[in-house]
DNA sequence: TGAGCGTCAATTAGC
DNA sequence: TTGACGCTCA
């Protein structure tokens, strides 16, 4: 390996690198360079003889991950003191998210909680409806809304987030789901990190074991770690010798799912000793870009104190699009993009930020107009389709036929005539019985099932052949058992010969699964490892769908010649030549929820003190702001059809911060729809209402967006005889006699070729 | 079983 | 306005 080259980094970085036998806290602004930092450190670590494979480093997400690796291994270039000709010392570093790095911990552990290798990660949906049977098997309500107040504490719970005033039956729910978990060999995500917390705790053995095997722990995004997480960290790492932590406090976007901004504020108290690092220089925007954010910024209260600078020009002014409408915003947008993209800025090195992701509608409208190429950047969405959970459940159960949430799913998909009753009398069997679903299918169980008639048992049986079938399949490559799972099944053949609109395409997603498969299988074929090291134990199909349960969509990303969609939340770790944010509006932006409880109002025209969640809006603000290289523009409208109503929202109090000087004109107010509020004189004349609250709202003042229609000519009485309608299944035909009138009258009809039906009126229509 | 309809709610989202 | 969901009926 080629000598790292510290004289590359500032020396801030440099010190961040070099530091060492003491816990550190790197606070890292925007675009300061951060991953460098972790890069370099990891790199000069292993420079100095540290084993790579005793180098952990965690992130959120895989995005976050695979990038880190990949920079590891470009800057150790596949060579160092362990290397050999096969295994380079940067695959030996382990970069994982802090989930999957849970889930290789179970599975090597898995008999320690009471699981076998095996064992499946269960997602929401497969909670929601794991806590609807529960909650129906418990008599009570087994709505969504139900379960999903349960799953909510639950992971309260296991996110060590619950106050410990739950409730006595919400905790002896919570133990049943655990129990449920347990029984079918499956973990939720909370679980993934709960349960290596628990172990830790309880087998000062195992801790021991984990805590010799990692001996250098880095942490990104630091501020965005919850509770358990945190615990997981100082378990790790008592002492904090040798943690190095990188985050930002103006960063932290993620309250509102458990991330706790004391982590990173209270670090350097529950560590002794530790150093902190300030990364203050921005390598990202320009100067006008990264004065806009800093102004936001500082209105936040409990900041680290730190304020970012840069060596680049001033650069373009900032731009505010001040529209009439939501359209007529998203009309602009578009036609700025088309602009930017004439002079020569590439698609892809432009993004659209909005708050809420029912904006995205009207924007997505405009460009497909103004033929701009777009994207929608969100998380998963292939994985997330009926078609692909449905297959996905056929090979869950191939690896792991305990899991009754996935039976259940693969039972009825394709129909296979097992309703509701059958399962049910198969359920209150196998749970009086102590067995899984799967195991009171086999033949001598079968014919104990109270109340099953001899079709229902028939299909069952046949059901449980498939199962078995599949299961031989499921050995051999993640590609085989994907096919098996999706032509064995039926799945494939049910889609084929449907008629639906969207078969086709349902039946493609299938097909491109299977080839998910295929590639996951030559990815292990052409990489071996260590045995296990990164990649979960238990055969190809356990491999892949721990890949699966645990890895994002590719596809959605962002990249290609497409202006990027997404919400301000999406855009963090990004950047992009020119960023857009639409609906810089009071009430959207910042939400309404962070204004409904902000004290500031009983102040008359002063800001006053704003809530936590005010603060985590303008945190989100200084995100969007900061992403931008050279151009940043902002937009809002002065009013807003929004939910099926129209609102009259104040631009937002973030534009009001931003010094005027850095736009490059302001409208002036008299004709814009930009108009001064009674309210608090801003920096820059945008005069923001901050008493603005739309709980005020009346509902005179919101009014349908389209006029309302013409009430509809008086209809001739359907049941009049001699009428010709037209039915769904039997076509067209003539009203013979009529019971009753209106919508609920009993027609007697004659179809031709078919014959005479009773059906209710409201099943034909005239023609 | 599954299509169709009425009701209800509505940030943000990663693994 | 969109969408998710539960209920009803052929």
């Amino acid at each position: 390996m080629a000598p790292l080259d510290l004289a590359s980094l500032n020396p801030e970085q440099r010190s961040a690198v070099v530091h060492r036998g003491g816990p550190l806290l790197v606070l890292a602004g925007a675009g300061s360079g951060k991953t460098r930092v972790i890069v370099h450190r990891i790199a000069s670590l292993v420079e100095e003889g540290i084993p790579p494979w005793s180098i952990l480093a965690v992130t959120f997400t895989n995005k976050a991950a695979g990038e880190l690796r990949e920079r590891v291994g470009r800057l150790l270039g596949g060579t160092g003191p362990s290397a050999t000709p096969d295994r380079s010392a940067a695959s030996d570093v382990r970069c994982s998210t802090f989930h999957s790095f849970g889930a290789s911990l179970l599975r090597r552990e898995a008999e320690a909680v009471g699981l076998t290798r095996d064992f499946t990660i269960y997602d929401e949906d497969d909670q929601l409806s794991l806590a609807k049977r529960l909650l129906r098997e418990a008599g009570r309500e087994a709505d969504s809304a139900a379960a999903r107040e349960l799953l909510s504490a639950i992971d309260r719970i296991k996110n060590g987030a619950g106050d410990g005033a739950e409730v006595e039956d919400v905790l002896e729910l919570c133990g049943r789901f655990e129990r449920a978990l347990r029984a079918a060999n499956a973990v939720d995500f909370g679980d993934l990190l709960a349960l290596p917390v628990r172990l830790f705790e309880s087998r000062p053995d195992v801790l021991d074991r984990w805590r010799r095997r990692f001996r250098h722990v880095l942490v990104d995004e630091f501020q965005d770690t919850n509770v358990v997480q945190y615990r997981l960290l100082r378990l790790l790492c008592p002492t904090g010798a040798d943690l190095c932590v990188v985050g930002d406090d103006d960063q932290s976007i993620y309250r509102w799912r458990g991330a706790d901004v004391r982590h990173i504020l209270g670090f350097e108290h529950d560590f002794a000793n530790a150093q902190v690092v300030k990364l203050t220089q921005n390598y990202r925007s320009d100067g006008n870009v990264l004065a806009a954010a800093q102004a936001v910024i500082a209105k936040n209260p409990h900041r680290h104190d730190k304020t970012l600078w840069t060596e680049r020009p001033s650069g373009a002014p900032l731009r505010l699009l001040s529209a009439q409408d939501e359209r007529d915003e998203a009309d602009r947008i578009a036609a700025e993009l088309a602009e930017l993209h004439s002079e020569g800025t590439v698609w892809s090195e432009m993004a659209v930020f909005y708050r809420i992701n029912a904006q995205s509608r009207v924007l997505e409208e405009a460009l497909r107009i103004a033929r701009v190429p777009y994207v929608i950047v969100r998380g998963r969405s292939f994985y997330e389709r009926a078609e692909i959970k449905d297959a996905v459940a056929y090979l869950r159960l191939m690896a792991n036929p305990r899991s009754d949430v996935d039976l259940l799913r693969a039972i009825g998909a394709p129909p296979r005539g097992i309703g509701e009753t059958t399962l049910e009398r198969l359920s209150r069997h196998a749970s009086a019985a102590g067995l899984c679903l799967f195991d009171a299918l086999a033949e001598g169980e079968l014919s104990r099932v109270e109340g099953l008639n001899a079709g229902s048992r028939g299909r069952l049986a046949r059901f449980r052949d498939l199962v078995v079938e599949l299961r031989a399949a499921a050995a051999e490559s993640a590609g085989a058992a994907a096919e098996a799972a999706v032509v064995t099944s039926g799945l494939l053949e049910r889609w084929a010969s449907s008629s639906e609109p969207d078969a086709a395409e349902r039946g493609e997603n299938l097909r491109e699964l299977v080839g998910a498969a295929r590639e996951a299988d030559e990815r292990w074929a052409s990489q071996p490892r260590e045995a296990g090291e990164d990649l979960p134990e238990g055969g190809p199909l356990v491999r892949f769908l721990e890949e699966i349960a645990l890895l994002g969509d590719a596809d959605g990303e962002a990249g290609a010649e497409r202006v990027s969609l997404m919400t301000l939340h999406a855009a963090k770790g990004l950047e992009f030549d020119a960023v857009f944010i639409a609906g810089m509006e009071e009430g959207i932006f910042p939400h309404s929820r962070a204004l409904a409880f902000d004290p500031s109002r009983e102040e008359a025209g002063g800001r006053g003190t704003e809530s936590e969640e005010m603060a985590e809006e303008r945190r989100l603000c200084y995100v969007g702001f900061t992403r931008a290289r050279r151009r940043l523009f902002v937009a809002c409208a002065r009013m807003r059809a929004l939910f099926g109503d129209l609102r009259f929202n104040p631009p937002s109090r973030f534009l009001g911060e931003i010094p005027a000087e850095l736009f490059d004109a302001l409208p002036s107010f008299e004709s814009s729809p930009v108009r001064p509020y009674p309210g608090a004189p801003s920096a820059n004349g945008i005069t923001v209402d901050y008493s603005y609250d739309q709980s005020w709202r009346s509902p005179e003042r919101s009014f349908p967006r389209r006029p309302p229609r013409p009430s509809p000519a008086p209809a001739r009485p359907i049941g009049a005889m001699g009428l010709t309608v037209r039915h769904a299944v039997f076509g067209v035909g003539k009203v013979v006699s009529a019971d009753g009138e209106g919508p609920d009258a009993k027609l007697t009809i004659r179809f031709p070729g078919v014959g005479e039906k009773r059906i209710v009126a409201r099943f034909v229509t005239p023609i």
